[in-house]
RNA sequence: GCCGGUGUGGCGGAAUGGUAGACGCGAUUGACUCAAAAUCAAUUAAGACUUGUGCUUGUGGGGGUUCGAGUCCCUUCACCGGUACCA
């Protein structure tokens, strides 16, 4: 037996994983190796590693233990790498299960709670974990809710909680609401059976909607989070760009306001929609469609949400009776309410337009509405005109392009049955009902034609037929415009599928229709000539393109069209043009400034101060270069204002920023004539407008005291007096501040932009009793009363019988210290995320009694360098942390915007279930599970952690195998026989691992002759420790984790200290007890694997380190980059691309030598044989590939 | 529908544009053993045959870029995850 084990010789040399794991969990635990040391920061860098907040549940299974582990190698390996980490565990302990188990047992929850906690506490560090214990928070405990509750009361003083009444997400199993991001598909997050039912309560809430855009924002900030989370959060939060748009309801008062994103298809609204739960329903409904309107009401009232949101339901509403006015177009538009439409997004309210939005298509198909279209996907030629033919019209230039088009086809080998009809009778069918036919023209000469007749016995399809463009015109696109115009004709008059037929020699015909949608069918007519039959079936046609049958708007594209249409609508007399790079409006803004300059004198204001103060303006007459200087770029802007029915250029405004936050208005006038409509009003209101938008929040102005009309309109619009900003020693100046809720509700505005957020605020009151209770009061007219800091925590009752709060009256009522006044508490609790959404501040100050946690501590420890977490927390956890980090910061509490610096999701554990009959989610209720307990005893926890890391990416999902786990024990294995020199064969040998550097030149054997390769093994095995250490540094690297190659390195490591063993160079080392090599491998391996199998490592280091040292105490190893380069390398031969052979050289060589070096290679030269070699490609170190 | 991701042996999975399948599991064979387990050694992508220091094929399918593609681009299919009457 080995006689080298320097301290306690062990009884048997197998590697008993069960006591050596014991001793150093106590060893560590009594060193108190993970506390986390604050003094030291001053030398060393922080790390602060972290996993999220755990729920206390029990027993643990294979399932959980894998974030703990990653987690835990990241933490081992910085603390050899020379940070100082924090690695700090704690319990999100409120929840639903505690109360269940307390009526279950007759156990008060916090008793079953800290049961829960003790033992999972002994779970983690049975898996080796190397958390800081000292700082452990418990979210149950006063200590800490003392805490949530002095937060939330902040939030409340700030104005971002409060409560209100609204209808609510109720879960039935829960007993309680829910937040949204609590419901799933309808469905509680918890009880995944049960439906969420709507209920109408009054609610706490926080206001997580102010720091939508700053949590949509910031999301660019974390670079280091996975793009899949970042993602989702963007899509809950959920930001569309939009309009307002105010249509009046005819013979009525009232305005329905409606959200659109699409306002470029406005043209093409043709009926409005309400939900059904819309105030204004009421109002407008008429008598005669009251009663169904009513009905339609009830009905929906009887759905489920889930019902009502499932999408395949047939579209359904009711007409109110009622009709608006577009203000557009001027035209009647009825108005609807469906039970598509949600009353709780945008208005309420939306614009029906069926030809361009697939379920304003399918309600429209259902309730016969009428369908236009103006969004057309080509840029249309101008001077294209579409000609429909009426019986009455001359038929001459019909019948012409008929004769060319059967002249085409006879020319291209296609005969035409129908050639031998009269034109006449042909195109008299083609005029039929329903039926078409088109002659395409540009500058008034035909370039093509179409027709569209009606299917027999069938009224919904149609067939396009005679699809011809001129010879002479084809490959210019047309062919496009011609079928999305007829398909968009058939749209428009109901029919919903379209037919047609070629011949196959037209194959980029064919082509084109498959491209465009149509697909082919068996034949669907007895057209004998046509070879290929194809339709398509008809929809809404939804991209982006080029607005067409919208007046004063055609040709914009959908872009282009929105921002028009609102400036348009903004006002219904003006338009503001900002556009001085075209020449034509930089002229009338010249003559308009100079006009402005003369109007100032008029009004009394001397010409001296005109000259003194408009010096650069008007130097030289021309106004222009100052113009652009002070107006053109970046967040200025002149208007030209121009009046909408006469198109007169009537006055201007130029505004530019001040600062970051406030712009200024400057040469805000109107034309004499133009005076005393309130056009100067609605200028000013438009500038605020284009201020707010492009995210000003104050603007400034001045005025001369002259000009008394001016002032009062200022004041008027809400300008307050303010003191000089600016150097015009004589002006009266005025200030306004600006805000979305404060633009004057403009007389003649009927559109406006309008970023919407799909993201609600957070409601964050629960019906239970295991949480934190809100610490507030109310009196008995029902005034809010906060609870003094003094007075916190509000505590749980603790020995009572009687635990819910609502109806325990001890707890409920109490009397106000100071007023002597009856109060009521607040018997809500708080939801449980709101425990987890600042834990980890606390961490940083965990014992603090005096403050939630000391703001110099938290920002010296945080952000959190690592978090480490499951993605079922993407939009829960992650979304509310951010959240509240903003929060605090705003509040003062924090000075970072962003707690989680660095994120990693991992994947879930899986294993074959029986019950399932299929993988799935390692869980207790899928009988699926692998208790920590057992495995721990019957393999170890070093095998578990390194199956777990070995069977794939961190971020994947990896399948739980006992096999697996088998092999990892296997290979610790492997390691201790070596160490412990009971290997197969071995005599006793005598290690000293206590050098930690070796140089080829100090290799035993080095001086050896190679040639009967003596010396050669040990050589391989020493490149072979620096190449692993290499590797697994870098897949130890924060941006790979790639914990599975670092252990197959490793593996492959201990597989070549074997192949040594067995080697000569041992033999021959053996004899002489010269370890050297072996010795300096191990101590490199144990180093390594220290992060991963934490417990075996320390042990064998222990028992081999002739010094007493101890592994922890060590330093991650360094490789020498010498050690691995070569001097020879194998040198691939291809020919194309592909192996032919491999031949060792040296690296010296220069690429004429390689190159000859290749060529002489046999199998080369078989290869090649006669062919010729055109080219030459050498990749230094690595290839020669021959081009034949 | 939209957004993200993934497709490589019997399985889990490796491969900075440069020898596809590292490492492990499983399987097969041999050594040790009375035997089994454990251990050690070896084989293990597929195919056909002339059984070779040989050949052909091969990273979901189709196309492209390149001297060279699992990797880059286009297209298509399949699966997984998220999300949805969001106007």
């Amino acid at each position: 037996m080995p006689e080298y084990s320097s301290q306690e010789q062990t009884q048997d040399s197998n590697y008993n994983f069960g006591n050596i794991e014991k001793k150093w969990q106590t060893f560590w635990k009594a060193q108190k190796l993970f506390e986390t040391d604050l003094d030291k920061l001053n030398k060393k860098k922080k790390f602060y590693s972290l996993v999220m907040f755990p729920y206390p549940s029990g027993d643990l299974h294979m399932g959980h233990a894998r974030v703990y582990t990653i987690s835990d190698v990241i933490s081992r390996y910085k603390r050899m790498t020379g940070y100082e980490v924090l690695n700090p565990m704690g319990f999100d302990a409120f929840g639903l299960p505690a109360e269940n188990a307390a009526i279950e047992r007759g156990i008060h929850p916090a008793d079953w709670t800290e049961k829960n906690i003790e033992r999972m506490r002994e779970q983690l560090v049975k898996m080796g974990t190397s958390y800081d214990w000292k700082r452990e928070v418990v979210s149950c405990r006063p200590e800490y809710y003392k805490w949530t509750q002095y937060l939330f009361l902040k939030f409340y003083e700030k104005g971002l909680a409060y409560k209100k009444e609204s209808p609510v997400n109720w879960c039935k199993d829960c007993e309680t609401v829910l937040a949204n991001e609590q419901v799933e598909n309808g469905y509680c997050w918890r009880h995944s059976n049960t439906l969420v039912q709507k209920k109408n309560l009054s609610q706490w809430f926080l206001k997580i909607t102010d720091y939508a855009e700053e949590l949509l924002q910031d999301l660019q900030k974390l670079t280091k989070w996975p793009e899949q989370v970042k993602t989702m959060q963007a899509n809950w939060i959920g930001k569309s760009e939009g309009a307002e748009i105010d249509l009046k309801v005819e013979n009525s008062a009232e305005t329905i306001t409606v959200y659109t994103t699409r306002l470029d298809t406005v043209f093409g609204v043709s009926y409005l929609v309400l939900a059904p739960e819309h105030p204004l329903v009421k109002k407008i409904v008429t008598e005669n469609q009251k009663a169904e309107i009513e009905n339609y009401k009830q009905k929906t009232q009887q759905l489920s949400d889930i019902d009502r949101q499932s999408e395949d339901r047939e579209k359904t509403g009711a007409f109110t009776g009622s009709y608006a006015i577009d203000p557009y177009t001027q035209t009647k538009i009825p108005i609807w309410i469906a039970d598509y439409v949600l009353a709780n997004y945008g208005t309420g309210a939306v614009m029906g337009v069926p030809a361009h939005d697939l379920r304003d298509f399918k309600f429209a198909q259902k309730y016969n509405l009428p369908i236009k279209w103006v969004i057309s996907s080509q840029k249309l030629n101008k001077n294209i005109k579409i000609e429909k033919l009426k019986a009455s019209d001359n038929l001459i230039e019909a019948k012409k392009i008929l004769e060319e088009y059967f002249d085409f086809r006879e020319k291209a080998g296609i005969k035409v049955s129908v050639a031998n009809k009269p034109f006449e009778e042909l195109i008299e069918e083609f005029l039929a009902d329903r039926n078409g036919f088109w002659l395409f023209k540009l500058n008034e000469k035909v370039i093509g034609c179409v027709a569209v007749h009606k299917i027999e016995n069938n009224d919904l399809a149609c067939e396009m037929k005679r699809l011809f463009i001129k010879p002479e015109y084809q490959r210019n696109g047309y062919a496009k415009t011609f079928l999305e115009f007829i398909e968009r004709w058939a749209v428009e008059n109901n029919y919903t599928e379209i037919f047609l037929d070629s011949h196959q020699i037209l194959e980029t015909a064919i082509k084109m229709y498959i491209k465009l949608g149509y697909h082919e069918i068996k034949a669907y007519n007895h057209n004998p000539d046509a070879n290929i039959w194809m339709k398509k079936k008809l929809n809404a046609l939804v991209q982006y393109g080029y607005l067409i049958n919208s007046d004063g708007f055609n040709g914009l594209s959908s872009e282009e069209a929105k921002t028009k249409l609102i400036e348009y609508g903004f006002s219904n007399n003006l338009t503001f043009i900002n556009d001085l790079e075209k020449p034509e409006y930089k002229k009338i803004a010249q003559d308009l400034l100079t006009e402005y300059v003369s109007s100032l004198l008029e009004q009394g204001v001397d010409q001296e101060l005109v000259n003194k103060y408009l010096k650069d303006e008007i130097a030289d007459g021309n106004h222009l270069t100052w113009l652009e200087k002070e107006f053109a770029g970046d967040k200025k802007a002149f208007f030209i204002v121009q009046e909408k029915i006469s198109h007169k250029f009537i006055g201007c405004i130029g505004i530019r920023p001040l600062n970051e936050k406030a712009g200024e208005l400057k040469r805000l006038f109107l034309k004499k004539e133009f005076r005393g409509k309130s056009y100067a009003q609605e200028i000013m209101d438009y500038s605020q407008y284009w201020l707010l938008n492009n995210s000003f929040s104050e603007v400034f102005l001045d005025c001369h005291h002259k000009q008394l009309a001016a002032i009062n309109l200022y004041k008027k619009s809400g300008f307050q007096l303010t003191e000089r900003y600016n150097n015009n020693a004589d002006d009266t100046f005025f200030k306004k501040i600006l805000a979305e809720n404060n633009i004057p509700s403009l007389k003649n505005s009927f559109a406006r932009k309008k970023i919407q957020y799909r993201l609600r605020d957070w409601l964050i009151s629960r019906q239970r009793y295991w949480g934190t209770p809100i610490p507030l009061a109310y009196k008995e007219n029902g005034e809010i009363v906060t609870i003094p800091e003094a007075d916190l925590p509000v505590k749980l009752p603790v020995n009572s019988k009687d635990l819910k709060l609502a109806s325990n009256d001890d707890w409920k009522y109490f009397t106000d210290k100071k007023t002597g006044e009856q109060l009521i508490r607040e018997t809500d609790t708080m939801d449980t995320f709101i425990c987890s959404s600042w834990y980890f501040l606390r961490f940083a100050d965990a014992l603090n009694q005096d403050k939630p946690f000391d703001l110099d501590l938290v920002n010296k420890l945080l952000p959190i360098d690592q978090y480490v977490g499951g993605i079922e927390h993407a939009i829960l956890h992650l979304l509310y942390a951010r959240f509240f980090t903003k929060a605090l910061r705003d509040i003062g509490l924090l000075s970072f915007d962003e707690p989680f610096e660095r994120l990693l999701s991992q994947g879930m554990v899986t294993m074959y279930s029986a019950k399932e009959g299929k993988t799935v989610k390692m869980s207790k209720s899928k009988g699926n599970v692998v208790g920590i307990d057992e495995f721990v005893y019957e393999y170890g926890a070093d095998s578990a952690r390194l199956f777990m890391l070995f069977a794939g990416s961190p971020s994947d999902e990896i399948e739980w195998s006992v096999e697996g786990a088998k092999g990892q024990l296997r290979f610790l294995n492997r390691i201790w026989r070596i160490c412990t020199g009971s290997f197969e064969g071995s005599t006793p040998i005598s290690l000293n691992i206590d050098k930690i550097d070796l140089t080829v030149s100090e290799l035993p054997l080095a001086k050896a002759s190679s040639e009967n390769k003596i010396g050669l093994a040990e050589k391989t095995l020493l490149k072979q420790i620096h190449r692993t250490i290499k590797s697994v540094s870098e897949d130890l690297h924060e941006e790979r984790y790639s914990f599975n190659t670092a252990i197959a390195r490793m593996t492959e490591l201990v597989n070549e200290m074997y192949k040594y063993l067995q080697s000569e160079d041992f033999k021959l080392l053996n004899e002489k007890s010269d370890y050297t090599v072996l010795s300096f491998a191990i101590n490199s391996l144990l180093r390594l694997l220290y992060p991963f199998a934490p417990h075996i490592s320390a042990e064998l280091w222990e028992k081999l380190s002739k010094n007493r040292s101890n592994l922890h105490e060590q330093n991650w190893p360094s490789f020498d980059p010498a050690a691995i380069l070569d001097n020879d390398f194998e040198l691939v031969i291809q020919i194309n691309g592909k192996r032919i052979d491999a031949i060792t050289c040296a690296k010296s060589l220069s690429k004429e030598e390689l190159e000859k070096l290749a060529l002489n290679n046999s199998k080369l030269q078989t290869k090649l044989k006669d062919q010729t070699i055109k080219k030459t490609i050498v990749v230094p170190s690595r290839l020669i590939n021959f081009v034949v």
